[in-house]
RNA sequence: AGCGGGGUGGGGUAGCCAGGAUAUCCCGUCGGGCUCAUAACCCGGAGAUCGGUCGUUCAAAUCGACCCCCCGCUACCA
């Protein structure tokens, strides 16, 4: 019996994880913690909530409440979430425990004797509105490099320079807009590039991890080791264990990663026994496992095994199987963004073994994967269902009704051997790829097993043997019965409470982890009584908003009128607008050498309402407006009649006030065109006219909203009072709007 | 434009790092079988010169060079 330990990465506080979550760092390491369980290993397996840091206390004053609060609260729903979901931890805590702190600051302590943290006096951006210190990415400035108005307090996004704090211009507090200033302040560093050659030695050997993760840490390594600094000046946080320090805090990323030493040894703690983590992080045997998405690979292939090394006696991470993003509509889950859904409400939705089965098939292993709903309804309904699902019910009702309980097996070694192999070959196939963390192989594996059944099941028809030759009917269900049997313990590590559930019509009272991976080739009792059967999932019906023109409802379009316009002060080709559109809105808009402030102020213009506000060149666009563009020309759309400023451009139909990201913008498709008939338009090609202006009249020119690439209708845009959308001049049919 | 990830039968994918003989699986489609089962299961067919060009090699989806296209992040796209 081995041992094992387990480390997830310890999700943020401050809101519901998503399904990128658990796609990407909590459901591999349970199943992999499944599987060890399941063959009898001891697993260790620890992760809580990050609970400090600035993005806590932010949201706690947005919300008015304690930092406290906001991390309890989702700490709370988080950890009844992950139950939900049938991940077992051997303790999922928290970073806010007195535990957490005694050990931080032990390694900190440990550490500073070890000559490995240093004091230093820095330069640091200070607030004196907010009356706080702002870390670097609350600091935004002009680059001096490239002009550059938003670059970060360390580093410009555009151009890559990095500065250290006081090099970028007119620097301003973005929580409240003042300019801060530098100020003087000392802080621990860890001294990093100390642990250089160690860490390439530590490397080395780990030909074995994942090429991202390998490449990842490879060139970090190569690029030089930089000494971090480990504390900043909060209050929010583990506190710094020395006198005069007692306004600072120990920085998160030093604090969180230790999170998984302090909670292995709350875990002992809690069972009983203060020194069971012991053996499981000194014993040099005992392989630690850590799961996370890829933005964290460096902190646990270099920062956290430099930490270790410093500390000393310790086990190093021997594998870190990094995960890579799972996308929803072509975007990084995010909760930051509102990106992702989140999971405690889709438990409210779907069973836990139909999220799990989903997740497990499309995790991204080697590359983004994408999550989809389609995607999602058909593999429930043709792999989890059709073929898994179908499966156990065909097998069990059937052997349940005309037998009753577990029939003898009375045929052939030979027989058997046919059944016995499938299973030998699955579960040997399984074993390699959970041993060797890839999932998505050995749940095919699992499947195939099941699709062999199905097969088996056909080729020995029982429902024809019952009818006369019982004996051999009863054979062959003792054998499909194996293979269920099986199927329950393999399938266990991705989907344990249909496993369970199976186990029990099976007639077994102990569950499947205290029979464990040997019962896979125990061959089942005849006689055993078999509970009455039950579909074991449902299948799952999306709903799909099916109009042909409901994306046009994310669109919230007004008629604007422009009521001044100047040029932006930092940018060629931008002006900047005030519009009134039924209230008074800021535009930024790249028209410069197309229109003349002179002709723009007055002009009713269409504006999208709801995309999200944007920053062009430090100046903020809280919309867009419309214009039609082709070969270097750019049109503005407007009304064809004289209509008053506000007024909805909904084609009569009910639009959303939900906010629109860029992307999501984009993937809408508008475009110029000229009115071919009564019921059809030009737009490059002719298309049937749709919507109350369809017949605006022939030659008119219009804008139009097309469904997709291919659609063949296209809804003429008009206000809420049928006026239609034309372009203000001549421009070609077809031409795109943006 | 910079950085990152991709282009494999109608759609979605595996294989690519460690090159090898009929290129995987799911859906769809066509035909057949079965009727125990959640319109589920099983068998068979059609359909891809693996984005393009050139190269390395006895052998390339897989290695190299160049090009084209798509997506994400970033950006004087609004």
């Amino acid at each position: 019996m081995a041992k094992v330990v387990v480390c997830v990465a310890w999700p943020y506080s401050n809101s519901p994880i998503h399904l990128g979550h658990v796609a990407g760092s909590l459901l591999p390491p349970d199943i992999f913690a499944k599987y060890h369980r399941l063959k009898g290993d001891e697993v260790l397996m620890v992760s809580g909530s990050d609970q400090h840091g600035t993005p806590v206390t932010v949201k706690a004053e947005k919300e008015n409440v304690s930092p406290e609060e906001i991390a309890e609260k989702y700490h709370n729903i988080n950890s009844k979430a992950i139950k939900d979901l049938h991940i077992d931890f051997s303790l999922f805590t928290k970073t806010h425990t007195q535990n957490h702190f005694e050990v931080v600051h032990d390694v900190f302590l440990r550490l500073l004797d070890n000559g490995y943290l240093y004091k230093k006096e820095t330069l640091q951006y200070h607030c004196p509105r907010c009356q706080r210190f702002l870390p670097d990415r609350y600091v935004e400035g002009r680059c001096k490099n490239c002009g550059n108005e938003r670059a970060r307090g360390d580093q410009c996004d555009s151009c890559g320079t990095t500065f250290s704090a006081g090099e970028i211009e007119a620097a301003r507090c973005t929580l409240c807009g003042s300019s801060p200033e530098l100020k003087d302040t000392e802080h621990y560093f860890l001294r990093l590039s100390a642990f250089q050659e160690r860490l390439l030695d530590y490397v080395r050997d780990k030909s074995y991890w994942k090429a991202n993760v390998q490449t990842f840490t490879r060139n970090w390594l190569e690029a030089g080791l930089a000494d971090r600094a480990i504390t900043r000046d909060m209050t929010w946080g583990v506190n710094v264990p020395l006198p005069g320090w007692e306004d600072k805090v120990i920085y998160v990323w030093f604090e969180a990663v230790i999170g998984y030493l302090s909670a292995s040894i709350e875990w002992a703690k809690r069972s009983g026994d203060r020194d069971a983590w012991i053996p499981f992080w000194t014993d040099p045997e005992v392989r630690h496992y850590y799961f996370l998405g890829k933005d964290n690979i460096p902190f646990h292939t270099i920062i956290w095994p430099a930490i270790l090394m410093g500390y000393g006696g310790l086990n190093l991470p021997y594998d870190v199987p990094a995960n890579e993003f799972l996308t929803f509509k072509g975007e990084k889950f995010s909760k930051s963004r509102g990106v992702g859904i989140d999971i405690p409400s889709l438990l409210q939705d779907y069973d836990s073994d139909i999220i799990r089965y989903y997740l497990a098939t499309e995790m991204p292993e080697n590359r983004d994967a994408e999550f989809s709903w389609e995607e999602f309804e058909v593999k429930i309904n043709n792999e989890l269902v059709a073929t898994l699902g179908n499966y156990y019910h065909r097998v069990l009702s059937f052997t349940h009704r005309n037998f009753g309980n577990v029939p003898e097996f009375k045929s052939t070694e030979e027989n058997r051997r046919e059944v016995t192999d499938a299973i030998r070959t699955a579960m040997g196939q399984v074993d390699e790829h959970l041993s060797t963390c890839q999932f998505k192989k050995a749940l095919k594996s699992v499947m195939d097993l099941a699709q062999f059944g199905n097969r088996y099941f056909d080729s020995v028809a029982p429902w024809a043997l019952v009818k006369n030759d019982r004996d051999k009917c009863g054979s062959v269900l003792n054998l499909n019965l194996e293979v269920v049997k099986s199927l329950a313990v393999l399938s266990y590590p991705f989907i344990p409470r249909s496993a369970e559930d199976v186990w029990r019509l099976l007639g077994y009272e102990a569950s499947i982890l205290d029979k464990g991976w040997g019962w896979i080739m125990t061959p089942i009792s005849a006689g055993q009584i078999l509970q009455e059967s039950r579909p074991l999932f449902s299948r799952v019906v999306i709903g799909k908003g099916d109009q042909m023109f409901s994306d046009f409802e994310k669109l919230s379009l007004k008629i604007g009128t422009i009521q001044s316009v100047s040029d932006h002060p930092n940018a060629d080709k931008l002006l900047v607008m005030d519009v009134d559109i039924g209230r008074r809105i800021r535009l930024v808009a790249g028209l410069k050498g197309h229109y003349l402030s002179d002709e723009l102020i007055g002009k009713k213009i269409v504006v999208v309402t709801n995309l999200q506000p944007a920053k062009l060149r430090g100046v903020e666009s809280q919309g867009m407006l419309l214009a039609a563009e082709h070969g270097g020309k750019v049109m503005l759309l407007t009304p064809a009649a004289d209509v008053l400023a506000g007024e909805s451009v909904d084609c009569g139909m009910k639009p959303s006030e939900k906010v629109l990201t860029f992307p999501e913008f984009q993937k809408l498709s508008m475009l110029v065109g000229r009115m071919a008939s009564q019921d059809s338009v030009d737009i490059g090609r002719i298309v049937r006219s749709k919507g109350p202006c369809a017949a605006a009249g022939p030659g008119k020119t219009v804008a139009v909203f097309l469904p997709s690439a291919e659609a063949c209708d296209a809804l003429v845009l008009c206000t809420k009072n049928g006026v239609p959308i034309t372009v203000d001049g001549d421009i070609e049919s077809g031409a795109p709007i943006r």
